[in-house]
RNA sequence: GGGCGGGUAGCUCAGUUGGCUAGAGCGACGGCCUUACAAGCCGUAGGUCACAGGUUCAAGUCCUGUUCCGCCUACCA
């Protein structure tokens, strides 16, 4: 036993329980069990990514739900996997591609795909390995991958269910386009960003006639697809204008000018341009006045021939430039005004996104979007915080078609195969040979790849074999919860729930748990270019994962951000070898221990018990509650404040010295019991170090991993040893304040004369002082009795009525101590006062519950007393 | 424009449905290498809980307003 190293080296023992925990096949979930099940799917991390710190949280705190519930004897199957994660591993792809002097167009889809594949498998095994490290219990041999090919088959089905429900279709819309990864997005992907913009007023003349009129614009180049100019029907300024014709300078296309309610007369000059092929509500109007759509972009932001042979070809902003300069040389441009505005830019790749008519696939969502919103209301699925549920209704009550489509190669090709004989469509979930409508040969499936959150909406059902209905979906459907960033509420909750309720009729998850997002210390975003991030990897071996995962767990308050600081990493490791010193001084005490029922309890055996059995009742509410870092902080306080620094030094005389065999085994068995308990507690939180203490604890079972979490033992709540104790460590702390106060040094002897007045405390103080006080402070003698003489230049603390005498002659300065009791009695005084005038107040009396009317009177008599000795002590020293 | 969250110790943050003396980590200061731990131990200082009202016997906590910060959302060219 004493072959324990000092300090605690993470590495050494990480590698190896990891490895037992699998072998023994611990983080198998049976598909059929006696026991309840409990189950959380994983949000999937990108397959070719690697772990940041925001999954570092997440998945922490999976994996403290999981292994709780675990422990409490659940069937907790906790599902893994990764996701392909369409756009972005696309572009960064191409990079490669660019870097190594091809494209994917040079290679062509199939020779692009294949390349896609092998990377996949190639990456695969980093960020797997990465969650391996934190500690996660996943369910390995249940790993899915969004393209495998039960969940591509899960995603086909998906597509023709809602098909054939009409919720699918496809539609020449204006959408978000990405001119530079050549894709339709959705809104969600667009990120309005801040830019220092202008405002180019530009002169439009009247057909014939020698009028102008004045437009603004912060996109000059639309103005080549412009068809109308539009004026809000009741601008005084512009009535004679409505009805006649505008030319467009340059390309000198006749524009209407008509009279439409959205043209907002106090913006700009009143009168707008009007773009339907290119701005979201030109688009509208459009389609009020029956306006031609000029598109002028090719799909890759060039400008194309209908924006005039001078422009064709040219690059947006490009264009923009140079148009600017002709309108200036032809006298059309007014001037231009500085105008900072939000432009959406895709949040995959940061490129301005461009408002484009393409044709794309829809889906319909609103119906499963009111669905959505009925199981919320009626609590089939809950929020936490519950300030989320807000934003989730909000987001549902607004929504919009979801464009699903994208022009990609790197995903789920849409299951339609298109006619060359009828052009019907055929829409099918297995490969047709044959066109549905007209038996033709000639078809050939649609090239376009489906939005990637479209297959993760599916996840909590298609990882678990959905369409087949398999033993883990009768199981585990609907999982338990959900354990994510708010962030993709939008993106990804929402959808899920939308699609579960759709393909399984049922909410994906009971209850959904968004944490916060991790910032730097100082609440800033963390990202690699600010240089701010904090890497999981290098983090874990230099702190450990299980110091790495107290930290992000202490962290975890329900705040829309966590700042974390390195140094909170750092206190996770302290915790860490805390733990594992007080383990070592217990486990080098225990070579003789026979494992056996303790029989002497002492007043600081039942102390100990009863707050253990507090913290497990405290810690077991914190989880139930998703309190993460209430729990954290519970197990903190008592391993660290109360176990460690008051009944680990109390029973140390047990431990070494003691010739009573009985009160050795006592001290052993109670602590052994206490420390083995909480590292049970503490096993979600940190699983290695638990179980290599608990290995050399006594012990039942052969993992922590599957020993029963603590049930609170109400027999073992003690308040009268609570009460007991506190007084104790009461009076040892007066008497190390008042040597810390007055630089005794540690290692001189004092006299201390304790006077407690009431007969009780003098008798507990009797009993047990002399045997506790050495573990705290060293002394020559102890006197306690109800009444003592207050000897010559002697420091005084004043605990309660108990008044505790250390005589320092030659020590003590009479000016110092006036001071330091001074301001005790300040303090007393300013409380006292505050407790007497609420206690004056006959409304408080009357109508605050008794319990708190008697505790305020309780610690008036406490104040009274304090202030009262500590006067008397005052006026002593003159 | 609409909505949400926040302002508590030098820093980062806790503070369950209003109710004991507002707490923690880190930092600061003073003292200790006491055979589990200096990644430690002991002690001390530091807060008119953003501001102004209100409800209540009682407000950091609930309500209203003001202000500052952050975020989400939205079609102002």
């Amino acid at each position: 036993m004493t072959d324990i190293p000092k300090t605690y080296a993470p590495h050494d023992i990480e590698e190896k329980w990891y490895k037992f925990w699998r072998d023994k096949d611990y983080f198998h979930a049976a598909d059929t069990s006696d026991k309840p099940p409990y189950s959380v799917v994983i949000p999937p991390p990108n397959i070719t990514g690697s772990l940041h710190i925001g999954h570092a949280l997440d998945n922490a705190l999976q994996d403290v739900l999981i292994r709780w519930r675990r422990m409490q004897g659940y069937n907790a199957l906790w599902m893994p996997g990764t996701d392909h994660a369409g756009i972005v591993t696309e572009i960064i792809m191409e990079k490669q591609l660019a870097a190594w002097g091809t494209s994917r167009e040079e290679l062509g889809r199939e020779k692009f795909i294949e390349r896609m594949w092998n990377w996949k498998d190639e990456s695969r095994g980093t960020i797997i390995d990465q969650l391996e490290q934190l500690g996660c219990s996943c369910d390995w041999e249940r790993e899915r991958f969004t393209m495998d090919e039960g969940l591509s088959k899960a995603v086909r089905t998906a597509f023709v269910q809602l098909y054939n429900d009409g919720l699918i279709y496809r539609g020449e819309y204006m959408v978000n386009w990405c001119p530079n990864c050549q894709t339709a997005v959705s809104d969600l992907e667009v990120e309005p960003v801040e830019i220092d913009g202008n405002f180019y007023h530009i002169n439009y003349p009247i057909k014939d006639s020698d009028a102008l009129v004045e437009i603004a614009t912060t996109r000059p180049e639309t103005m080549l697809g412009d068809t109308a100019v539009a004026v809000h029907p009741e601008d005084t300024r512009y009535q004679h204008l409505i009805g006649k014709t505008a030319v467009l300078p340059i390309l000198e296309r006749e524009l209407p000018i008509i009279a439409d309610e959205y043209v907002d007369l106090e913006f700009g000059t009143g009168a707008l341009k009007v773009t339907p092929a290119h701005d979201p509500n030109d688009y509208e109007i459009g389609q009020r006045h029956e306006l031609e759509q000029v598109n002028i972009l090719n799909p890759d932001g060039s400008l194309n021939e209908n924006a005039g042979t001078k422009y064709q070809g040219m690059d947006r902003f490009e264009c923009r430039k140079v148009l600017v300069e002709d309108l200036r040389e032809q006298e059309y441009l007014i001037r231009i005004v500085p105008h900072p505005h939000a432009v959406g830019h895709h949040d995959r790749c940061n490129q301005i996104i461009e408002p484009y008519i393409s044709p794309q696939w829809y889906l319909n969502v609103k119906p499963l979007a009111e669905r959505s919103l009925e199981a919320a209301r009626r609590g089939d699925v809950v929020f936490l915080p519950e300030r989320e549920t807000k934003r989730f209704y909000q987001w549902m009550e607004n929504i919009e078609p979801w464009p699903i489509s994208r022009q990609r190669w790197w995903g789920h090709q849409l299951p339609i195969w298109h006619c060359d004989a009828c052009e019907e469509l055929t829409v099918a979930v297995t490969p047709p040979s044959q066109c549905a409508h007209c038996n033709s040969k000639e078809i050939w499936q649609d090239e376009e790849v489906l939005d990637t959150w479209f297959s993760s909406g599916l996840w909590p059902f298609s990882t678990m074999g959905w369409p087949d209905e398999t033993e883990a979906l009768k199981t585990f459907y609907p999982t338990s919860v959900l354990v994510t960033g708010w962030d993709i509420l939008f993106f990804w909750v929402a959808r899920m729930i939308m699609l579960g309720l759709q393909c399984m009729d049922e909410v994906p998850f009971r209850h959904v748990y968004l944490h916060a997002l991790v910032a730097d210390e100082h609440g800033q975003k963390q990202s690699k270019s600010k240089g701010n991030a904090i890497d999981p990897v290098p983090t874990i071996h230099e702190y450990g994962a299980d110091a790495f995962r107290f930290a992000l767990v202490f962290s975890a308050a329900p705040n829309p951000y966590i700042a974390l600081a390195e140094s909170q990493i750092e206190a996770g490791k302290r915790f860490a070898n805390k733990i594992w010193n007080a383990s070592r001084l217990l486990l080098m005490h225990l070579d003789d221990f026979q494992p056996g029922q303790p029989t002497d309890l002492t007043l600081c055996d039942r102390w100990i018990r009863s707050r253990f059995n507090t913290t497990v009742e405290t810690v077991t509410t914190c989880l139930e509650e998703f309190r993460f870092n209430d729990a954290a902080h519970t197990l903190y306080e008592f391993l660290w404040h109360e176990f460690c620094d008051w009944y680990v030094e109390l029973i140390k005389q047990r431990l070494y010295y003691t010739d009573d065999p009985t009160a050795k085994h006592t001290a052993q068995a109670v602590a052994s019991e206490i420390l083995e308990g909480t590292m049970r507690m503490l096993h979600p939180i940190m699983p290695f170090i638990t179980e290599e203490i608990w290995q050399r604890l006594p012990h039942e079972g052969e993992s922590i991993m599957t020993a029963p979490w603590p049930q609170p033992q109400a027999a073992e709540t003690d308040p009268k040893a609570e009460e007991a104790m506190q007084t104790i460590m009461d009076v040892i702390d007066g008497i190390r304040s008042v040597r810390g106060e007055m630089n005794v040094p540690p290692s001189s002897e004092v006299e201390i004369r304790i006077q407690a007045p009431n007969p009780e405390t003098a008798e507990l103080l009797t009993e047990h002082l002399e045997e506790y006080l050495p573990a705290f402070t060293r002394f020559s003698q102890i006197s306690i009795a109800e009444h003592q003489e207050k000897p010559a230049a002697a420091a005084v603390a004043v605990i309660s009525d108990n008044v505790i005498y250390i005589p320092l002659a030659g020590i003590i300065d009479i000016e110092k101590e006036t001071d330091r009791l001074q301001k005790r009695l300040n303090k007393v005084l300013k409380e006292l006062t505050g407790a007497q005038k609420t206690l004056d107040n006959p409304n408080f009396v009357d109508r605050a519950p008794e319990a708190v009317v008697q505790q305020k009177r309780t610690r008036l008599a406490e104040l009274e007393s304090e202030q009262e000795k500590l006067a008397t002590n005052l006026e002593m020293l003159g």
